[in-house]
DNA sequence: GCCGTTTTCGGCCCGACTGTTTTCAGTCG
């Protein structure tokens, strides 16, 4: 059992005991153990004793012994009574919004409901009505927080997210009486997927504003409308909160309402120490009532001892320690990318030719671009017959002549065969100035199998990058099993690149991971994998994501010069 | 169940909103 899944099997306790009705703040230690073991920087195999895991933030004696046993024999008695006794359907019931822990346990004691399906049943025939504390709204909710699980799965991708935060921000920051507006929640923290849409305002005229957000175009129906907070459905089906604050507060409810909340319990905690109380209004000595006058995020760290932390970086992955240490990275921007790779045209599955693409990015300001279409095994995909490569290279070679102060690279983007060989004999690789290898058929091998696959792969001489690494689809497909770790530490041995694949659907390779990789030395690419013109835009989502990962330009191999480049694939191809 | 410079008991981040009540429980972030 690795760290996710021993977190998970503790967050599942967590969520057990709760639908048992055990007290919250046992429930909150086995989900804090949950957090403390997916973030460690090292996996389990140091751990051999109590002593070893009693260590760690958040776990003592006790969780420590459990833990021992799950690894040990991979399930807990404690976990096997609490699956006995509570039917499975409780947990999903907590997906529906405004079912907690108490009320599912309330349907589930005095009408025997143990599945979506019956509670849905029993909305229809008002049943919920009879219950303590239950009402018409709430059973009117409940039945539509049923249909909305069954419509979505409440999760969205980032770039639609953004894209309805912009709108609304735009147009709510016309109005006259707006003075200041900005997206908070995991959409500032470049989250790859989010529930929600954070807006925090500051104006004289709350009404005015709250009826002007709870009629915009976009929304579908309200949820509450209140003095300080709104919040909203979208025709598209996410759901976003407005919340009104003063002047003096709005950095305080940035700070906060940006969270994560792991990282807001940790600055608070800090606070605490200091001797004073962090909310989203203020930053209060203690017993005192009136907050510092601080006006800006920058100054709410600073005041706590910390440099400013950016907001991807707010997760509770050691930032808070580094700004302490003033050895936070100097994050990757937009405008350090020089080039792109991963760029698929017209001689495969893309959209434009290279002609097209090379006068595009040069508009955009970019030194050089490596186009990679699809292998000859790709055959869904219109892959590159060896005869099709040359004619490629041809017009590459004739294109790199004619253009001034701008360089194409030759690449491919080579399917890593179920062996783990590459799609073309030695001499045709030979001819590319970089090769990205890709999984893209065979996803349901065991791990071990395609761990095998992968770093096969990346052992052949002519690879140069891989390419999205767990071949996830984010809110529609899995990552493949697969061992991110040992592809991490296979990458630094033999000085491989590692995509960051930024299409919107992908965000692959995992921020989580990126960090993790840059430890180990290994390169980012920050890669579009466009099929179009308009594709190359994701290079912005990707920069998010980069800086999530802690990347800073160096750790960035198309934020290097094109001439670094080719001395970088050099080395790679002759080590 | 964890934790400790207010330490071995008694807290645990904390405030807004809804819907149910008639002062508050539950949920959410």
């Amino acid at each position: 059992m690795d760290k996710k899944e021993l977190a998970s099997f503790l967050e599942e306790i967590a969520t057990l005991l709760e639908l048992q009705g055990e007290n919250p703040f046992k429930c909150n230690a086995y989900r804090a153990a949950a957090q403390t073991i997916e973030t460690l920087d090292r996996n389990l195999e140091g751990f051999q004793t109590v002593e070893d895991f009693a260590r760690l933030k958040g776990i003592g004696k006790s969780l420590a012994e459990k833990i021992l046993v799950i690894l040990q024999t991979g399930t807990l008695p404690l976990y096997q009574e609490l699956k006995q006794r509570i039917p499975s359907g409780l947990v999903e019931m907590l997906r529906i919004a405004g079912m907690g822990p108490k009320r599912v346990r309330t349907v589930y004691e005095k009408l025997g409901i143990i599945s979506l399906g019956e509670l849905e049943y029993a909305c229809r025939e008002n049943r919920l009505l009879e219950l303590p504390g239950f009402g018409v709204k709430i059973q009117e909710n409940t039945l539509k927080g049923i249909e909305y699980l069954k419509k979505a799965q409440g999760r969205f991708h980032l770039h639609k997210a953004l894209a309805a935060a912009h709108r609304l921000q735009e147009d709510l920051a016309k109005l006259p009486q707006v003075d200041r507006i900005e997206t908070a929640g995991s959409i500032r923290r470049f989250k790859e997927t989010v529930k929600d849409i954070d807006l925090l305002i500051t104006t004289a005229k709350p009404a005015t504003v709250m009826n002007a957000f709870t009629s915009h175009p976009l929304v579908e129906s309200i949820i509450a409308h209140g003095e300080t907070k709104s919040s909203v459905r979208l025709t598209m089906g996410i759901n976003v909160d407005l919340r009104v604050v003063t002047k003096k507060e709005f950095p305080f409810a940035l700070l906060y309402f940006t969270g994560s909340r792991e990282h807001n319990i940790v600055l608070r905690g800090r606070a605490q120490k200091q001797g004073y109380k962090l909310n989203e209004y203020g930053l209060f000595k203690r017993q005192s009532t009136k907050s510092l006058d601080l006006k800006s995020e920058e100054e709410i760290y600073k005041a706590l001892g910390l440099s400013y932390i950016p907001p991807e970086l707010r997760e509770d992955q050691g930032e808070i320690q580094a700004a302490e240490q003033g050895s936070l990275p100097q994050l990757v921007t937009l405008k350090d990318l020089r080039g792109s790779f991963h760029i698929h045209t017209t001689s495969s599955d893309g959209a434009a030719t290279i002609k097209e693409f090379a006068a595009y990015a040069q508009k955009q300001g970019l030194e050089y671009l490596g186009i990679s279409d699809h292998s000859r095994s790709a055959f869904y995909a219109n892959g590159l017959s060896t005869e099709k490569i040359l004619k490629q290279h041809r017009e590459i070679d004739a294109l790199n002549k004619s253009l001034k102060g701008f360089h194409i690279f030759k690449g491919i983007e080579s399917d890593i065969l179920p062996d783990g060989s590459l799609d073309y004999p030695e001499d045709i690789l030979a001819l590319f100035d970089f090769v990205i290898i890709s999984v893209h058929s065979k996803f349901k091998m065991t791990k071990e199998e395609m761990t095998k696959r992968i770093i096969k792969a990346m052992e052949n001489p002519h690879t140069t990058m891989l390419g999205h690494p767990t071949g996830r689809l984010l809110l529609a497909r899995e990552a493949y099993e697969v061992d991110m770790e040992a592809i991490i530490q296979a990458a630094a041995q033999h000085g491989i690149i590692i995509e960051l694949n930024a299409n919107p659907f992908r965000l692959d390779l995992d921020w989580r991971y990126i960090k993790k990789a840059l430890d180990k030395g290994v390169l980012i690419s920050i890669n579009p994998d466009a099929h179009s013109l308009k594709d190359m835009k994701f290079a912005e989502l990707g920069v998010g994501l980069a800086r999530k990962g802690w990347c800073e330009p160096r750790h960035v191999l198309n934020s290097h010069s094109a001439s670094d480049v080719k001395k970088i694939f050099g080395k790679i191809h002759t080590s």
